[in-house]
RNA sequence: GGCGCGGUAGCCAAGUGGUAAGGCCGAGCUCUGCAAAAGCUCUAUGCGCCGGUUCAAUUCCGGCCCGCGCCUCCA
């Protein structure tokens, strides 16, 4: 069965192709703004568009998928960290950047075949605008800025459904001033010293100097790197309205085709069943929780225990399960060895993914066959590639480094001796003392490791 | 106010008009000085509540209760 996805547009779930004569499936994500650490409920997003990475070069070879996400590096809120660090914006989007790769490859995401940037194609999206304001679908406005014309196309809203929906009265944007109506949209932002300091870049005929607006980094991305006609977008919920129903807008109106075949969007991560937020106590970055003694590869694997298009009830109880569940796998996977029997996980683990990412079914699946069957009549190859489909790295670390302080050494070091010398009680008052503050001490025979507890 | 989603064992979570995947936890056993690891076994007559349709409903329909998300910052 090839991959079927929902697609958020036609509301249905429908199969996956590469529409192109070339065969190359184009995928654009839309990726992170690089201003802070990303968290979790960001890398739910990631972690799931990868298992569709994964999934799109298993069905179509390694080569025939071409795979962008972008790097959000100037917008209101990297402009606002440069102001309140009194830093460069470089200086920001760079360290931040640096901070989303490392937590991706801890994660096991593969890179995107091309990771643009919105500071890097600045002359694509001016380009972009100019063509918009040359066709109508753009406008100057008085302080120079340029708004998309909503008016001016009538698609707008199949997407979301906006038209059907009655928004709060509340929410009238800021600049409404400049606009000739209040739901035009941004394509450029006029330059304003006392917010953006240095950022700025020349625009579009007729406008003033200034930055792009978000939305449209986009649409300028994906049309110099995958073309006018993309096979798959993707992205969290949160962005279908407004920011893909623009993109859509500003694409098919400069572009006068359509603008993706198919769309995608993950749900987002639930802490402790309600919205992440720093004030309730429940936001985690990796690093929060890899502090607190969890893997990335737990964290990976808690990620996907929910299908990917219904909120995810995380817990820090999950991540002990994923835990658990991993050391399974690796447990199983380690005693298969070399086997070649005929057992094939790969096929009932990529059913479940292939029937719209349904990555708790297939977490399902990978373990009734291996409550089914013996390691040695499991197919170690096709054991893999299910690995690989997930993401699923077996050998990675499965505990951060530790420094042990010296006295739980110590203390280690006394009841080993004391072991050695048959003296039980006293080996178990010292086990007892490390277990109180808050180490295991792992024996084999002829050796100990230890670890620290995980912190709640 | 509008749009939408969900309520399945202690926790997380699939799924189906025909009688409940899976993971974790827990219990028992094997192994082991102890602990851990590993292995084996067990663990929902039940799927928010009330009606309806049906030979049959957790699964469809209606009503109700509860929870959650979104409505131009947002993965």
């Amino acid at each position: 069965m090839p991959i079927h996805l929902f697609d958020s547009l036609e509301r249905a779930i429908k199969p996956l192709a590469p529409a192109h004569p070339d065969g190359v499936f184009r995928f654009y994500n839309c990726g992170p703004t690089v201003y802070a650490p990303a968290h979790i409920g960001n890398f739910r997003t990631f972690v799931v568009n990868d298992v569709l990475r994964r999934l799109l070069e298993l069905e179509f070879g390694a080569d025939k998928v071409k795979h962008v996400r972008n790097l959000t590096d100037v917008d209101d809120r990297t402009i606002g960290q440069t102001q309140k660090e009194k830093r460069p914006l470089a200086e920001i989007t760079k360290k931040w950047t640096d901070k989303f790769h490392a937590d991706c490859d801890a994660l096991n995401c593969l890179r995107p075949h091309a990771e643009p940037t919105a500071t890097g194609y600045i002359k694509e999206q001016v380009n972009m605008i100019e063509v918009l304001m040359e066709k109508g679908n753009a406008y100057r406005a008085a302080d120079g800025s340029v708004y998309f014309k909503l008016e001016s196309f009538p698609g707008y809203g199949a997407l979301s459904r906006i038209k059907e929906r009655e928004l709060k009265i509340t929410n009238i944007v800021a600049d409404a001033d400049h606009k000739d109506s209040v739901s035009d949209f941004a394509l450029w932002k006029a330059y304003k010293p006392e917010e953006d300091g240095d950022v700025k870049w020349p625009g579009p005929r007729g406008a003033s100097a200034g930055r792009p607006g978000w939305h449209i980094e986009c649409s300028a991305m994906s049309k110099s790197l995958l073309g006018d006609t993309i096979d798959l977008h993707s992205g969290g919920v949160d962005l279908l309205f407004p920011h893909h129903e623009n993109e859509i807008a500003q694409s098919e109106c400069c572009n006068g085709t359509t603008f993706a075949h198919h769309w995608y969007h993950s749900e987002h991560l639930l802490v402790e069943g309600t919205t992440m937020s720093k004030s309730k106590g429940n936001y985690y970055t990796l690093t929060d929780l890899v502090e607190k003694g969890y893997s990335p590869m737990a964290v990976r694997y808690a990620l996907l225990m929910g299908h990917p298009r219904k909120q995810l009830n995380f817990m820090l109880d999950s991540l002990r399960a994923a835990e658990s569940a991993l050391a399974t796998l690796r447990a199983f996977r380690s005693a298969m060895g070399d086997s070649t029997g005929m057992v094939n996980v790969y096929a009932s683990v990529v059913a479940a993914l292939h029937d719209d990412l349904n990555t708790p079914a297939a977490l399902g699946a990978l373990f009734t066959a291996i409550n089914q069957s013996k390691p040695s009549d499991v197919n170690a190859a096709l054991f893999d590639r299910a690995m690989f489909a997930l993401g699923f790295d077996l050998t990675a670390p499965t505990a951060p480094k530790v420094e042990v302080p010296a006295a739980i050494t110590a203390l280690a070091a006394q009841r080993w001796a004391a072991k050695q010398a048959k003296d039980f009680p006293t080996a178990d008052t010292l086990r007892k003392e490390l277990t109180a503050a808050g180490w295991s001490m792992l024996d084999s025979k002829t050796d100990y490791k230890l670890e620290p507890h995980k912190k709640a």
